[in-house]
RNA sequence: UGGGGCGUCGUCAAGUGGCAAGACACAGGGUUUUGGUCCCUGCAUUCGGAGGUUCGAAUCCUCCCGCCCCAGCCA
């Protein structure tokens, strides 16, 4: 498996230059989720990015969970994304922090800050805080509280913290500057008042810290020296200064910015995907066609195919959509070399092989890997009866059609030649329900003793032996490349209503049914699949198509029937 | 008509004054008991635009154009 070098970024030039410079010894990260949500393939960029980072500089990178708003936070989203980020592939060691765990620090920092006269408790309501901000291009407006005395602010401050005042009476501001262009220095709220349990303090605090106070604040206790974001903060980085230019800390992090992922026909945004899993549109935060982690693991990506993709993509700082096509290429790099081979037959056409003895039954050696022997053999029963794809044949085939047809003579991989002699018809419909064919005896294994050729091999199960599975064949949720823009705000109006084709009488080779880990394998010929972790049962297989493999025939046969 | 960012192939992305990497996609060809894999080949005289500096500019300067972010007691 060839891993691609991760390329040279922005990040990894200053950090360079900090190194050479001596501004820094080591490097130390961190991955800062809210524990609000599901993590998706955006998030697994940023974990690649700092646990890469950490590993290839030989410095570290923690794992803390940025729990400063109690009415959004659970334990178990928690628990999830210590699951993801492990299934990943990155150790956090015994570096799990919690922004929490620095509510009594975050608190005397705050505390600080007023006896500076740099924070002020101020009494306004919501709205008149939103009115005195001003706009974008107006400056606001002083608050009539901003020049309480420090020992009011402070007398407010401790008695906010001990409970005496409700939700919205109060909060403390940072005093900066009401009329600075940039609106993030407009006086900004650093402590709100939140009577509501949280999921680590329970009811010990009823005050909590805002983001942007608490971040470089963790960060700085943490030793963080290189503490990386997305865009959308590049405006909260003069406030993450101004923090720790105005704060006694011992260790000084510098905030850095970088592109957050999007993918083509697909949505990236927490608000977005809880959108599909409420309105029902999909089955769940894992639901296969999920980009969530637990949906793309659900769906048979290999960790190993996800960090390759995040190297491949790059790092870098302007607003980019990454090709999905990437993705899935990256996925069938990986499993191509990884997944043993089998025979599965999607959707069953019933072939007799009339000059096949009736009765007689044998075992065929076919190859577990094509290329790489490790994977071993195994032996495949074959008979008088087996199954076909459907598409494998046409009665009326089209040019570059290869395939099985009448008259024609292809192999069965690891099998005999087989030619078509007779279509059975279901003298009510038309449909195709039966293919007679006769087989050549002497092309045991594959090969024709005389040296003809076919044009094609199909792969085939033996109806005696066949495995019954319901297959799940998933498609991308989206036909529109940008979903978001698409529908106009509305991403229902492009879904696809093919993301899920469920095929309930699939027939498999007999080792396809002693299957028991959700590891991939491959369908020959019709893509890379594994078990439901969820819905598959001894007794009810159920496999999840995780890609198709590259199929030119599929663009010819689209153009053929275009050209129609 | 406030501030902060960003513009290099269809899509990502290297490049940091010396004459446009790589990947995906796409198009050809070879090998092949998967129309898979693998292997070749092609694919930006040009870097958002216009000027300027220089022997030399994607890289420096000027102006212009376009896109993204910011007015939560969210992160």
């Amino acid at each position: 498996m060839k891993e691609p070098v991760s390329s040279s970024n922005f990040i990894r030039d200053i950090i360079d230059e900090d190194l050479a410079s001596g501004k820094h010894t080591s490097v130390m990260t961190r991955f800062p989720p809210e524990p609000n949500g599901y993590l998706h393939i955006g998030h697994a960029k940023s974990i690649c990015l700092n646990f890469g980072l950490a590993r290839d500089y030989g410095g570290a990178c923690n794992l803390r969970f940025d729990d400063t708003n109690p009415t959004k936070e659970e334990v178990e989203y928690v628990e999830s994304i210590k699951e993801d980020v492990r299934w990943l592939g990155f150790d956090w060691e015994d570096r799990e922090y919690f922004a929490s765990d620095y509510f009594e620090s975050l608190y005397q920092f705050a505390v600080h800050l007023i006896k500076d006269g740099k924070a002020y408790v101020d009494s306004l309501s919501a709205d008149e805080i939103r009115a005195y901000r001003g706009t974008l291009t107006e400056a606001g407006r002083n608050s009539p509280y901003r020049d309480r005395s420090v020992e009011e602010n402070l007398d407010l401050f401790e008695r906010m913290r001990a409970g005496e005042f409700p939700d919205g009476a109060h909060v403390l501001r940072a005093k900066i500057d009401m009329a600075s262009p940039n609106m993030s220095l407009r006086d900004p709220t650093i402590y709100r008042i939140r009577k509501v349990a949280h999921h680590r303090t329970g009811d010990r605090w009823c005050i909590y810290p805002m983001y942007d106070f608490a971040h470089g604040l963790s960060d700085s206790i943490e030793g963080v020296t290189h503490s990386i974001c997305t865009l959308e903060f590049e405006n909260n980085r003069a406030l993450y200064d101004w923090f720790l230019d105005n704060l006694p800390v011992t260790s000084r992090p510098r905030q850095y910015e970088f592109a957050r992922l999007n993918i083509s026909y697909t949505v990236l945004s927490k608000r977005k995907l809880l959108k599909l899993v409420e309105e029902k549109i999909v089955d769940g935060w894992d639901d296969p066609r999920m980009p969530t982690l637990s949906g793309i693991r659900r769906r048979g990506y290999t960790a190993e195919a996800i960090r390759n993709f995040c190297d491949r993509i790059g790092v870098a700082k302007r607003d980019s959509v990454v090709d999905v096509a990437l993705l899935e290429y990256s996925i069938r790099e990986d499993l191509n070399d990884r997944a043993p081979r089998f025979m599965g037959v999607l959707n069953p056409l019933r072939v007799v092989i009339e000059n096949y003895p009736d009765g007689q039954q044998e075992e065929l050696e076919a190859l577990n890997h094509p290329t790489d022997e490790s994977f071993g053999k195994r032996s495949i029963p074959f008979g008088k009866v087996i199954y076909i794809e459907r598409d494998d044949f046409r009665e009326d085939p089209p040019k570059k059609f290869f395939r099985l047809a009448p008259g024609r003579e292809v192999r069965l991989r690891y099998a005999y030649f087989i030619t078509c002699t007779d279509v059975v018809k279901d003298p009510a419909t038309g449909e195709i329900v039966e293919l007679r064919c006769t087989y050549d005896p002497e092309t045991r294994g594959g090969n024709a003793p005389d040296g003809r050729k076919v044009k094609s091999t199909l792969h085939w199960v033996a109806a005696d032996h066949a495995v019954d599975a319901e297959v799940r064949l998933y498609d991308r949720l989206f036909t529109a490349p940008d979903p978001e823009a698409a529908g106009d705000g509305d991403f229902r109006v492009c879904l696809n209503p093919q993301s899920l084709q469920t095929l309930s009488a699939c027939k498999l080779e007999p080792a396809l049914g002693r299957i028991e880990s959700t590891t991939a394998v491959q369908f020959e010929r019709m893509g890379y699949f594994c078990l439901d972790a969820h819905d598959s049962r001894p007794e009810h297989l159920v496999f999840n198509r995780t890609a198709t493999l590259r199929d030119p025939w599929a663009k010819i046969d689209r153009q053929l029937k275009k050209g129609r």
